[in-house]
RNA sequence: GGAGGCGUAGCCAAGUCCGGUCAGGCAAGGGCCUGCAAAGCCCUCAUACGUCGGUUCAAAUCCGACCGCCUCCUCCA
């Protein structure tokens, strides 16, 4: 295993990854809250984690990954609440659509996916350890989490207690000790969801979960923590402050945070009314489209969203699965005795550049760049060979390589599809393409051009492209 | 106010930790191919790094000051 380098929020900098028990990788991701439909900073969270998870199996890590849902929470609950429907409906409802959207988009899914609501009992466990320990107080059903007693609290975020109590924003409250303190554990109106505990009916307070869930299923001390950059403070600070409280040990050794998406270079979200939702985007883009302009900027910086850059990015990522199909028609080439002293392109030092690119911090945007300069080497290599029926074994060989190496890195690691869209439709698709091709071929042969162009003219509107070459005529469906 | 980050050619974007050879993409122009197209491929395209100083043989990269922008400190990926 190759050398490493993650940004770690907790320090600010850029360390060697080394997980506390390799191969093995502990990874958690902050999921989302089941009360709503996804929208590109979704994808761009998730797609982000997902190619690092990717990758890390890829270096030869063994990954256990985990996500939650945040299935009880003041926003599920109140979108039950406005449809007169129990909590756990909405929550269903949202999480497959979310696991409709992600898996379109390529995001492989986790080993578990745990919930809030299914932890209730191991919640209560950690709060009553933390009340023990002195850690967190009692106060008319509510449980809140002493934040003094944590000396160790603002660690990630860089915040300073004492300047965090001059700030403007926060709210003092007549049940906590201080303003800093956090709930734990909520009382639950009678019309709300609630589980009995010790302090009476009541629910899980929102980070909570995570420290509990992380816990659980990974153990005191996880490898990897992810989530976007909005979580640090209070959610991810908090959680440390929870866990570490009660645990006494390093809660996450290397904190991962990706950047926003902005639009306008404006924040998307919710209450400026900037966003959209995946379902909306796909039905404009293929998702894997979005993917790969997800993948065009490295995870840590914002990116701007737009119309116009799906598309550009559209067009580029077209032009790497054209590419994929020219390799494998060179690859069918007949091998033959040619004698040609071609300089091929050196699929090895590309290989070190991808990887070099990816484990420097997953920067796939570099990746990608590697991608298209060994991609260039190969054009010039391909259309040299235009003219030839056959290459030799070396060159053979050599595409051979290349193929694997594209599709291993490609298609494996950033989770982008290379398929080969003239191969996309049904049989019977195909045959009818086929005909209306074989007539039209017919009739340029007889010099009826009008005729031929009004074929392909017609096809096209049918969302077909012809593109006629030597070796006759191919097709391919349009935004493949 | 505190914390984190950003400012690179028409646009997007790597590189900045570990100073020295201008990744890459999109757009644009030219060419090859083609009955014409489309698609594809090739070539051209930038002596670019917010500003001002400093260090150095050498700075996008290090140091200092300043300007502009973004995010977090409130639910948010």
């Amino acid at each position: 295993m190759s050398k490493l380098n993650v940004y770690n929020t907790l320090t600010n900098k850029t360390e060697e990854f080394e997980p506390q028990n390799s191969p093995e990788v502990r990874m958690y991701v902050c999921g989302p809250t089941v009360y709503d439909d996804c929208h590109v900073g979704h994808a761009r969270a998730y797609v982000s984690f997902d190619v690092i998870r990717r990758f890390l199996e890829y270096e030869g890590y063994r990954v256990k990954y985990v996500q939650n849902f945040t299935d009880i929470d003041d926003k599920t609950i109140n979108r039950a609440k406005e449809e007169a429907v129990p909590f756990r409906e909405i929550a269903e409802r949202y999480t497959r659509r979310y696991f409709d959207v992600m898996d379109a988009i390529g995001v492989q899914r986790a080993d578990l996916y745990p919930t809030v609501s299914g932890h209730v009992e191991e919640v209560i466990d950690h709060v009553q350890g933390l009340i023990e320990a002195g850690m967190a107080y009692q106060v008319e059903g509510d449980v809140y989490y002493r934040v003094k007693e944590f000396a160790n609290y603002g660690c990630l975020s860089g915040q300073d207690i004492e300047e965090m109590l001059e700030g403007e924003r926060v709210e003092p409250s007549a049940k906590k000790e201080s303003p800093l303190d956090f709930a734990l554990w909520k009382r639950s109106p009678e019309d709300e969801p609630g589980w009995e505990s010790p302090w009476g009916r009541g629910r899980p307070g929102w980070h909570i979960e995570c420290s509990v869930m992380g816990r659980t299923h990974l153990g005191d001390t996880i490898d990897i923590h992810g989530g976007g950059q909005d979580l640090i403070f209070p959610h991810h600070e908090n959680e440390i402050a929870q866990t570490e409280g009660l645990t006494g040990s390093q809660f996450v050794k290397y904190w991962l945070h990706n950047g926003f998406v902005t639009i306008d270079d404006d924040k998307m979200s919710k209450s400026l009314g900037n966003f959209y939702t995946l379902e909306e985007l796909y039905e404009q883009f293929s998702p894997a489209v979005i993917r790969y302009f997800i993948l065009t900027r490295q995870y840590r910086n914002p990116i701007d969203f737009s119309f116009g850059r799906i598309e550009e990015a559209g067009r580029a990522y077209t032009r790497l699965k054209k590419f994929f199909v020219r390799l494998k028609r060179a690859e069918a080439k007949s091998c033959g005795p040619v004698k040609v002293q071609s300089d091929l392109p050196d699929n090895s030092e590309f290989r070190e550049k991808f990887l070099a690119a990816m484990r420097a911090d997953f920067n796939t945007a570099r990746a990608l760049g590697e991608i298209s300069s060994w991609m260039k080497q190969w054009n010039e290599t391909l259309e040299s060979w235009r003219d030839r029926k056959q290459i030799n074994r070396r060159e053979q060989e050599a595409v051979t390589e290349a193929r694997h190496l594209l599709d291993k890195f490609t298609s494996k690691v950033l989770g982008l599809e290379l398929v080969d869209t003239s191969e996309a439709g049904s049989n019977n698709e195909e045959d009818l393409i086929e005909l209306l091709i074989e007539l039209r071929s017919q009739a340029r042969e007889n010099g009826d051009y009008e005729r031929a162009d009004e074929i392909r003219e017609r096809l096209r509107g049918l969302g077909y492209e012809l593109h006629d070459s030597s070796e006759g005529t191919r097709w391919e469906l349009k935004n493949g």
